[in-house]
Formats: structure tokens, C-alpha cells, sequence
DNA sequence: CATTTAAAAGACTTTTTTATCTTTTATTTT
DNA sequence: AAAATAAAAGATAAAAAAGTCTTTTAAATG
């Protein structure tokens, strides 16, 4: 369903969520070391976060990682979004071209139901919330 | 969500489904024009499932695959285990090896409800049953 | 029984995804 | 301004998935 750049990248960013700020900012390879995600390629990811403001970077000496008030705003969505796109979402779960509600394939009608429920939960939940969620130890991310 | 494997195994044994039988056999290759799947990579996914009894192959002069009552009888989901394994359906969805309704990891309680519903109805869906809605025109499969 | 037909099996190629490494650029501190 | 630090960018490598091709084996028909 995701991809494990996907996946990487969702409990990168809550790690961020969770353990940096503007005053302490963490590197990719420390990120790395806590979530035993490979560090060159959460590197990556990061600057694909970055570069689509879904997390902020800062160069030099003290620099690193981290979320503002802003980027906690985001949704779990726009970070798959960012990553993957939506396609694995949008498309039909057959790969038939013109599927539709008018027009389903055979799982249509099994798939499309829970799948719009899902994008929706997905939508809605942000970042913020979830690390708040998992500082209080109601589930973990590594 | 599915391999392109596990796709294009769904769409030719619902082909056979409705369009084989003990009488009128089906090559591989008459069912990749039919249905736009690459012919030799139909042929593997054919050989796979013939292997695991989800057709029936015949060689020789007027061989080729169908299906009789009782692989009619298998379930959608038996065919994507069959391809894929069940591997997707049953891991974490970002991957956590020990991520359970005890002990979750930041989505499984969006995804993990709707994970389980669509396993539920891809096992009680028999090839059989698809392919009579299939051909009564309740939706197409290429 | 030889020939033909069609699937099985397996080797091989290409493409995509995943992962790594090196160089460059920007920022801070001294 | 120079040195040090840390991310950005891009080139490269490894692994997995997707797709193709060739040879072998089995069955049926004349």
C-alpha cells in the first residue's frame, strides 16, 4: 500500500514532531540512529520534506530539522502525498483505466468504500495531534 | 496495495471464469489479447496458479486453462495469496515489527478496522460468484 | 508411433525501487 | 574572513519487481 519511503517518512516527521524544535534541532543521522531507519536514505526523504515545506531545514553549525507550529499542522496525507502521491489511492485497485462507481470493476465496490474512509482519516489527522498522541504513550513510532 | 502479479491474476481467472471451460479451454495468449495483459508474464501467473490447483491446465493439442466447480469455489482472496502472499494484508502498515491492537503504531487504528473488512469480504467472494456478476453485466473486468 | 499443439520450466533482460556515497553549498562560530 | 559544521544535490550502486524469451515436457490426433 505505501511505500517504505512513505512509511520512513511518517514516523520521520513525527519523530520530529515529537523530539525537535526550533532550539533543538536534530540531524538526519541522529533521526536515523533512533528509528533505525537508514540514514542516507532519511536524508533523502528529508529533503524532499523540506523542499515541499512539510518540514523546515537549517544549514550549518547547530542546524537540523524540525517543525514549526506550521508544518505540525499538516495531515498524514500530505507527507504520503509529498512521498508517493496519491495514485495508489486514486486508482483502481485492479489498474483498469476508466473505472468508476458508474462503471466498477469486479472489487470496485469492496475497495472504494473503505478506501475513501481511509484518505479521510488520513486527512484529517495532523502531525501535531498524532505527537501528542504518542507523547502520551497511546501508541509508539519505533 | 496489490501487485501488478496479483491484478492481472484476478482479471484472468475471472476471464477464465466466465469465458472457460472443460470444453472450450483457454490459452494463455488468447487471454492476454482479450484482456491487454502482457502474454508471457500471464503464462508465469497461469503457471503459478495451476500449481497451487486455482486452475486447471491441460496440454497438448485443444489444451490450455479453466476452471471447474470446485476452483470456482476458491475466493479472491485465495487467488492473491496465491500470487502475493497475504503479506501485505497482515504487517504493519508503516512497518513496526511488533505493531498489534495491544501495542499500535501511529495508524493502526485507521488503517487496521479497514484492513480486516476488506480481508473479510475478498475471502467470502468465490471466483464463481464474481463471475456471474461479471456476466450479468454488474461490472467489467477489462 | 510420429507429428503437432500447447503448457511447464527456467534463464535472461529491463525497469523501478531502495539504498549509498561524494561533492557542493550555506550557515555559524571563532 | 577562515574554519567547522551540517544539509542539499546529484551521481552511483544494489535489490526487487516486472516483463520476455527459449527450451523442455506432456498430451492428443492422424
Amino acid at each position: 500500500m505505501l511505500s517504505n519511503q512513505s512509511k520512513y517518512a511518517i514516523r520521520g516527521v513525527l519523530y520530529l514532531a515529537m523530539y525537535a524544535d526550533k532550539q533543538n534541532k536534530l540531524g538526519s543521522a541522529a533521526v536515523s540512529e533512533k528509528t533505525n531507519i537508514p540514514a542516507p536514505f532519511l536524508a533523502k526523504i528529508f529533503q524532499k520534506l523540506s523542499r515541499e515545506k512539510l518540514i523546515i531545514s537549517v544549514k550549518g553549525p547547530s542546524g537540523g530539522f524540525y517543525l514549526s507550529e506550521q508544518e505540525l499542522d499538516n495531515s498524514l496525507l500530505d507527507v504520503i502525498e509529498c512521498i508517493d502521491g496519491l495514485e495508489a489511492f486514486t486508482t483502481c485497485f485492479l489498474g483498469l483505466p476508466n473505472c468508476s462507481d458508474k462503471n466498477p470493476c469486479s472489487i470496485h465496490h469492496i475497495a472504494a468504500h473503505w478506501r475513501d474512509q481511509l484518505i479521510a482519516e488520513l486527512k484529517m489527522k495532523t502531525i501535531g495531534e498524532m505527537a501528542t498522541s504518542a507523547r502520551t504513550g497511546e501508541f509508539r513510532i519505533f
